[in-house]
Formats: structure tokens, C-alpha cells, sequence
DNA sequence: CCATTGCATGAATTAATTTCAATTAATTAG
DNA sequence: CTAATTAATTGAAATTAATTCATGCAATGG
């Protein structure tokens, strides 16, 4: 009676994802963590649970037997779970949603239908952060939950990790720069930048690329919409910045083409912002996990495995 | 996501034992501690697990939901273990014992019996801590575990509570305290009280009864072996006072009688006292939860619930 | 041989759990 | 009807456990 669900999970993901540290981005954990915590089991049954040194990833019959007991086990706990969220008295609730990111409708709406489906019984509302301050909206209860990339230290409001995301260059298929093994700010100097209308602070592509190397594109234009930044881009009025899971289809149909930046690429985290109070309640946590799969869904195509 | 197996344990422990506190008290936890874990569950559906003024205790279809996870997947678990245990390199292993109680062969030689069944690698031994100091010898390492009911704060040792258990009045089946609805300490005044041969302090009749009253039995005789003893009370020779674990056998057969001690009874815990860096042993662990399954079987002659 | 990848480790930090000490609510006894 | 008693709740403090941070180490590939 030492094992919890904790371990099981942990060793799931680490089967799923072939290594101590990605399987430690899947659980927003630090690889650190998990390797604490696979030592500590080890360390109980005096015995290892996958052997180190190889590719790939080969679990002893200790861990074999684990993760067997995980997969007889885990789909359970969900599947109660979930029917659980059904008769429990959490199937009320609101959850108003205000977003500060213009790409997210591409898995948000999505999350939003899947979600609605299940919890048809908690009010929904979308409203587009531009126009007011989320956070404070949040913090009054004007708003149940944020959507947003940059979280800041906040009395009472609690930001969950929903996914990984990499700002990706988008230019015409011909694009010169397409062909490019490394883009480097040096090669937008002379190039149309496409942003969402939003103060170059808050974009990833002036922070984290193009302000450190103390380079500006040669213009700016702006669009509201993801659709219309990829037919500009597409009908050669410039080259965008855009999150990879909005992109996804667009490169599927060879619409357009799309590069890292930079030799490890621009990576940000996307959150959702929620009240301390709210955290810990089913209805919510179960919108968490469905934006979580369906950003999963949408980065890959594959169905998320639970 | 939010389940862990504690979570249901907790949940069945609850439904064995019919209310918090109980429940507590078979976890070795504190009734708030569970209270606390409740809450957070039925916060988190926002629901109820159960009844709270119902008597028997009467579960929600939430808490019966629940109840019923934990009974598919907790066996699966537990045979797990089991099973992990053998293949695992915590098969071999060393587990010299040494007790301070008189009365513990009772439970303890069954539990190593059915122990050794499952460990056959483990080195046993048993001694008994009478001419020798048991937690210096834990410390330095010729000992690895020793059983007694008075934990003392010390460094790198950890005490594992076994189980709680009552020191009962024991006399012949026509003495005349049989029929004292409560036996208060005056009633002793006039009788030879019959004990183990070690010092008054380190004997909860004297501890906890007779001394805060301030009273001597008229006489004191002693014995080291539990049969003795017993045969000394019925055979009229004097009372005394043992755990109630060793009496199951004799009062079933109606050999001696039985009284708890004052209004609520003397009550202690039992504890294996282990160093700290072998508590979490699969080896370890797995005799612990032999020796509190036994002593339940000996106590109340039902297999235990697991 | 040096950079990279993948995991481990100890100390410091943060978070979660548990206990303590009252407190409430319901029930039983007087 | 009121006092005791039983069962559970609660908030704050204390304890324990989990996680991160910062670094180290070993194996691998250019």
C-alpha cells in the first residue's frame, strides 16, 4: 500500500513519451521530479524500473508489471471520473471564459464543444480579452478563467499549464527563407512582419528573437484574424509569427510554409488562469483536461492517450 | 484526475468501519485528518460522500460510486504489490526482531510464519529484548525491528503504529469483580496481582491505573510466560492484567474472564520501531502489513478486509 | 576532445497533509 | 428542558512530502 496513482501515471507517460524529460513536459513537471519519484519507487522495491542507458526506452519486468497494473487500472479511475462529474452536484456551474490570445479559437472552440457535451449543464460564455483587463475581471468574478501565455505572480488567481506551443515563421511556400536550415533575426530585416494588433511586448517574436538582437523588420502590418494573416502571407505580402497548432491544417494542405526560429526555436507556455477557489472543482479541472486533449489532438492529429 | 488511492482508502475504511472516527483509528490517522481529506473529495464534485446524521452510515450514489472503484481497482493493486514483490530485488533482505512485550508470540510467530511463506529470501531471527537494550541495538544495526509500545522521539528511528489494543483485567470466571459493572482501582486493594517480571514503570496497569490512584495490590507475584500466568488465574492464585490479543483463545473457551480497566479501558498502541532509511522497503513494509492483518485475524478471528 | 543528451543528486523551496484546539450540531441522559 | 455525550467540522499551526533549482556525472556522437 505504498503505490498511488501518482506513480502510475508517471510511469505511463514516461512509456509514452520515451524519456525521463519529455515525459516531464506531458505532466508539466520538472524532469528532476520524476526522477525523484522513480527512485523513490525503485528504491522501495530495491530494484530499478527501466534500464538507463538504452534506445529506446526499455522498462524491467518490475516496470512492466507497473505499467501493466496502470493500464488495467488508469482507464477506470477515468471512466468514473467522468461518469462521476454526471450525478455529482459540480454539473452546475459557470465558466465564462475571456481569452487574451487571437489564435486560440483554433482549439478553444473545439474544447468548448466537447465540453458543452459533457457538462451541458455549466453556462459557457466567450468573451476576447482585447476590449478589457481579464485578470482584474477575474479576480472581481466578472470572468471564471483566462486564457493566456504570460502569467504573473497574482494573489488568488492560480495559473494552470495547458500546453506547450513554438512561435513558427509562416512565409509563402517560395519564400525565400523557406529553404533555410536556421532563421536568424538578421533574415526579417528586410521583410513585411504580419502581427495580431497588439503592442510588440506581448508578441513572442519581438521579446524573445528580434528586440534581443536589437533588429525591426523592415514593415508592420497588422491583422485580426488567423485567416487573414495566412492568406496574406499565403498571396506573398509578408511573412507572420504564428503558434504552431494554428498552423497545423494550413501546412497539411501545403498552404503555406513554416520554420522555427532561431537554432532551439521560440517555445512559451499557454495557461489558464483561474481563482485559487476554483481550481480544485471538478467542473473545472474537467475543462482543463478537455483543452489540454484537444490541443494535443490538434498538434498532432493522433488521439490522445489517457 | 484528481483521484489517488489514498482517496479510497480512505473511502472503504469509512464503509468498514461505519463512522470517521473509527475509520481514523484503523489508518492510524486522526478523525480530522480524514474529515479534511473528505471534504476536499466532496469540494471537489461539489457533493456529498455521505449521510452525515444517518446511523448505519449511508453513502451518497457518489461515495457508492466511488466505493465501487476502489473495489475493482484496490485488489488489483494490492495483488500487484504482492506480485512486485517477489520479482523485485527486495526479496532478499534481513529481519532480525527483537520485542519488549512478554505476550507478543501470541500474533508475532503467526505473522512471521505466513511472512516467510511470501519472503523465503529474508533472514529471520527473533530475540527477545530482555537482556539487552532493543533501540540502541536497532541503531547500531544488529537489529533491525523491534516491536514495543512506548515510542520514544529518537533520531533516525521511525515508529510504524501495528495496532491499538486494551489491557484487560483478567480473573478466574467466579471472582467477584467479574460481575463489577467498572472496575476502578480499589477494587485491586486486596488482590495478588500477577505480571510479567519487569519494572512497575514499564507496566500499563501501574502507569495508567493504579498509580494515579495512588494504590498497591496486596501482594505481587511474577511470570514470564503468558500460559503460566493464566494458568495461575484460573487456578485461583491471583488477577492480572494482559493485552487483550492474548485472551481471544481463552475466553472463547471460557477458561478465565475478562474486564476492561475504568470507565473507557486502558488503551496503548503498538508500534514497530524501524530505522528510517528501511521504512520504505517493499521487505519491510510488507511485514508490517502481515503483523497488522495477523493481530486483527487474532483479534477478532475474521480475515481482514484489504 | 568537446558538446550534447539523459538522468541523478542534495539543498532549498513550495505545497500538501496532518494535527491541534476549539466549535458546532445532533442525540441521549438526567 | 438542560446538561452531557457523540460525531463531525473548521481554521491555524505544525509537520511531512513533493517539487524545483542548480549542478554533477556518465555515455554518445560529431
Amino acid at each position: 500500500m505504498f503505490l498511488e496513482l501518482r506513480h502510475l501515471r508517471t510511469l505511463t507517460a514516461l512509456r509514452d513519451s520515451g524519456n525521463l524529460a519529455a515525459a516531464a513536459q506531458q505532466l508539466f513537471q520538472t524532469q528532476s521530479a520524476l526522477s525523484h519519484q522513480i527512485k523513490a519507487i525503485e528504491n522501495y522495491y530495491s530494484a530499478p524500473l527501466f534500464i538507463r542507458k538504452s534506445k529506446p526506452l526499455c522498462f524491467t519486468p518490475l516496470g512492466e508489471r507497473l505499467l501493466q497494473l496502470a493500464d488495467e487500472i488508469l482507464p477506470l479511475v477515468l471512466s468514473t471520473e467522468q461518469a462521476l462529474q454526471q450525478i455529482s452536484g459540480a454539473s452546475r456551474g459557470r465558466l465564462h471564459i475571456a481569452i487574451e490570445c487571437h489564435g486560440c479559437f483554433d482549439w478553444l472552440i473545439p474544447t468548448m464543444d466537447s465540453y458543452r457535451n459533457q457538462w451541458p449543464e455549466v453556462e459557457m460564455d466567450l468573451s476576447t480579452g482585447f476590449t478589457f483587463e481579464p485578470i482584474p475581471a477575474l479576480t472581481r468574478g466578472r470572468i471564471d478563467l483566462v486564457i493566456t501565455s504570460d502569467p504573473q505572480q497574482l494573489q488568488n488567481i492560480e495559473y494552470e499549464p495547458l500546453f506547450r506551443y513554438q512561435a513558427m515563421l509562416v512565409m509563402p511556400n517560395d519564400h525565400p527563407l523557406a529553404g533555410k536550415k536556421i532563421i536568424e533575426p538578421e533574415d526579417l530585416r528586410n521583410q513585411t512582419l504580419i502581427t495580431y494588433p497588439v503592442e510588440k511586448k506581448r508578441l513572442d517574436i519581438f521579446n524573445y528573437f528580434l528586440e534581443p538582437a536589437g533588429i525591426e523588420p523592415a514593415m508592420q502590418r497588422t491583422s485580426e484574424l488567423t485567416v487573414m494573416i495566412l492568406q496574406l502571407v499565403a498571396s506573398n505580402r509578408g511573412i507572420a509569427a504564428l503558434p504552431n497548432w494554428v498552423l497545423t491544417e494550413y501546412l497539411k494542405n501545403q498552404y503555406v510554409s513554416a520554420r522555427p526560429l532561431g537554432t532551439d526555436g521560440i517555445w512559451s507556455t499557454l495557461y489558464a488562469a483561474v481563482r485559487k477557489n476554483d481550481r480544485e472543482l471538478a467542473f473545472v479541472d474537467a475543462f482543463l483536461q478537455r483543452a489540454r486533449e484537444t490541443a494535443f489532438k490538434v498538434l498532432t492529429g493522433i488521439e490522445p492517450v489517457t
